[in-house]
DNA sequence: CTGGATCCCTCACGATACTG
DNA sequence: CAGTATCGTGAGGGATCCAG
């Protein structure tokens, strides 16, 4: 093979050529909230050409990074999955999207929000110590920025994230570009709902509760 | 610029965009250790094209990861040296390169060993608590792996890493190939010195102590 | 000698179209 | 839905050359 080794002996230079490549770091982060489809892999990642997604896959099989399941009934759909040596990516990931959102700039006008960027996010953000020393456990939110919607659930200070919505949350978050001044600390909460950064659905005091998990 | 951009408002894509350029994060590991000239890099990249590290050194440069430093006086030297934000990224790498490790195969026949992936491989196994409860302390040792020379000093729980030799080490370890064996602890420390997998100078004890210090 | 710049070639990536 | 096929472009690889 040799195939563009960096031709070192270090556990690091592996490690770029098993997840360096263009797109390979996103695909598993997208693959750390579930296992997904083609599609939806295809979807998450937006500007990704199928082709490279195609490769992207194969590579990270071969790597043992992660695997291919075909599902066995009722649809014959072929999902990717980490396998466990994939699985240990994820705190990598999350320190490296916290070193990253530090230089993070304005958005750029074809730049997108993602549910699993969004998912990764709040998780990197997560200030719970897994003690369930916060006051009003357990406590969920639905959170909607723009138009993606992601679930979180604090329990036993653990933290539980999810795309899409869960049956009765206690305080639904709507909130556009705004979003980041509240979880960053630039905005305080009452601010925030003062200014119309955010509507609400449940109780508003919640929000309180909730810059207080999630701060960065 | 907006030049190969993921096109997403993620800290992961961010990080990417910054330093997820071939070669970036070798540069990086490199100046981890210590501030270095462009032909001390190219020296420890072996395989890198000049114009790539030139580009490399721009770009991570502009975005604030490195810096451009002019030495004074006697010779005039350019060195590159990590940013605050830069420096940051030590853990990461340290991170990322034990899970490298963990499927880093045999060694090829070009394949070489250098000074600063040795470091971090060091520093990345190194497993003091930071309390100084080690028996032994203070105590140094030089590493000789084929032709290159590393420095350890473990004083009060901190590992202290440098490059070549330093006066008096306590103990001094030749090693080739099989040092691999030693750290992940396939190999005991009395079976190392048996089959002549390690050469020693100084207190042969001492080398238990090693193989407790470090171990993957 | 250091610290690059320049040239050329190749291949990976990007965009799009198309198929089982 | 889950990819493969095709093709253009630009980044990376390799060698050489040059200024201070």
């Amino acid at each position: 093979m040799a195939r563009r080794s960096y031709g070192q002996i270090c556990g690091l230079s592996r490690a770029l050529e098993l997840v360096g490549e263009r797109w390979a770091l996103l695909i598993i982060r997208d693959l750390v909230a579930s296992p997904k489809r083609f599609t939806d892999l295809r979807q998450g990642l937006a500007r990704i050409p199928t082709n490279v997604l195609s490769a992207r896959l194969k590579e990270l099989e071969q790597s043992g990074v992660l695997q291919r399941r075909i599902l066995p009934r009722p649809a014959t759909a072929v999902v990717y999955e980490l396998t466990p040596y994939g699985r240990q990516l994820d705190g990598i990931l999350l320190d490296l999207g916290r070193w990253g959102a530090q230089s993070l700039g304005p958005p750029g006008p074809d730049d997108i929000y993602t549910p699993d960027s969004l998912m990764m996010a709040m998780r990197a953000c997560y200030q719970g110590d897994g003690t369930g020393a916060s006051v009003a456990e357990p406590v969920s939110y639905e959170l909607r920025v723009h138009d993606i919607v992601i679930s979180l659930t604090v329990r036993n200070g653990q933290l539980g994230v999810a795309g899409g919505s869960l049956p009765d949350p206690d305080l639904v978050i709507e909130t556009g570009p705004g979003f980041a001044a509240l979880v960053t600390g630039r905005m305080s909460p009452s601010e925030a709902i003062e200014n119309g950064s955010v509507r609400l659905t449940g109780d508003p005091r919640l929000l309180t509760e909730f810059a207080n998990t999630f701060r960065i």
